[in-house]
DNA sequence: TGTACATCAGTGAACGCGCGTTCACTGATGTAC
DNA sequence: TGTACATCAGTGAACGCGCGTTCACTGATGTAC
């Protein structure tokens, strides 16, 4: 983000991209509104003239993180093309390269403190995003008999909490050091175990 | 901690017992050395007599944490009655249960940023802990033919992400609210669809 | 049991610092005529 | 096309604050004789 002349042009965005660089590097204590707004080049106060303060600029970057992650996770699910248990694993694919490739947005989601229900705006798009998974959940177990499906949303938490729990304790630097999987190759493996449970894969 | 005189008797643990009290409240970035000191009735100066500075407080309680989560699942583990299904069962129950009764110790083990394998002491109560969980695994599995049998230490790893992952996302307050399932429920399902998976329980 | 002294565990004042935020201002831009 | 003016998006200085930490100190305690 190079500065041109007095005005910015685009203080907003180049805000939110020094908040991510600085929650990736830092984590979300040790980014400040200072330190962004030098990042971006621009005076202590200038940032307030786009965001209310500091909470609203982790709150945008939360905001935008959701939108991209809803995205993610429904372009992985129409590549299953139809396939229920393939659209399920590519949406676990894509939860893992999402926290992979923006852990920073990811780290604003889940790890800033930021009330995902508090506002309406987080709330809406973290739905969808949920939304997706929970989609993929349902086609999954649709053809099981009624007696023995378990509820939909609670075979999209269990998806959820694995691949959520697997960002948090393998996929970064700590304590996955430990680890002697890829936490793809362990979302992976999990996942079939899991489905293999609920009979939607043969036994083996 | 009623003071008695000039000296406190036990600033140590009550420093500690502060922190962990303020991280609840506040999380982990909320706590500061002065409120401590201030909780424990003492003046700001007087934690540096016991611990070397914020840092090395925080990891206190990490160490204090992993120490009872040990314990705790260790005594799970053997209420299992040399059943490896309900050894495995009464340990996941444990994990909640400790994350649930001890917020604050859960908070600083894994969302303080503390760095557990930067610090041998810490590093050796969390992997005894961890232990518990893959030797769980290892029983589990053991009789299962060679062929099918996935290394313990990835089965361990699956049920502390589930738990782990239920606990961050399900078992407080955000987005928790969301969930129409009590924690325990959900891990206990999910730990039996996984079981199942693995064939170690029967198809249902 | 008494005393002298070393050590331990507190105090209170002070420090430097950086943070979030506000305010009056000013330069740049857009628009109506 | 030019001009006047409203509005927008910056600046820079200042604020109050609380934090982590240090320091010289002092009261309390433990111990050797």
């Amino acid at each position: 983000m190079v500065r041109r002349g007095y005005h910015h042009g685009n203080l907003k965005q180049a805000l939110i991209d020094a908040t991510i660089k600085l929650i990736e590097q830092k984590g979300p204590s040790g980014f400040t509104m200072a330190e962004a707004a030098k990042q971006a080049g621009v005076s202590a106060a200038a940032p307030y003239r786009h965001f209310k303060g500091r909470e609203s600029l982790i709150e945008a970057v939360a905001l935008q993180g959701f939108t991209l992650f809803g995205d993610l996770l429904e372009f992985a699910y129409t590549k299953g093309n139809g396939s229920a248990v393939a659209s399920l694993e590519a949406t676990g694919r894509a939860y893992l390269a999402f926290a992979r490739k923006n852990p920073g947005h990811y780290i604003a989601m889940f790890e800033s403190g930021v009330s995902i229900n508090a506002n309406p705006e987080i709330a809406a798009v973290a739905n969808r995003a949920l939304g997706v998974i929970t989609r993929a959940a349902d086609e999954l177990i649709e053809n099981l008999p009624a007696e023995k499906r378990p509820p939909s949303t609670m075979v999209s938490q269990h998806i959820w909490a694995l691949s959520h729990g697997i960002v948090e304790l393998f996929a970064r630097g700590e304590p996955g050091a430990m680890s002697p999987f890829p936490p793809e190759e362990l979302l992976e493996a999990g996942i079939g175990v899991y489905l293999r449970g609920l009979n939607v894969l043969p036994k083996d």
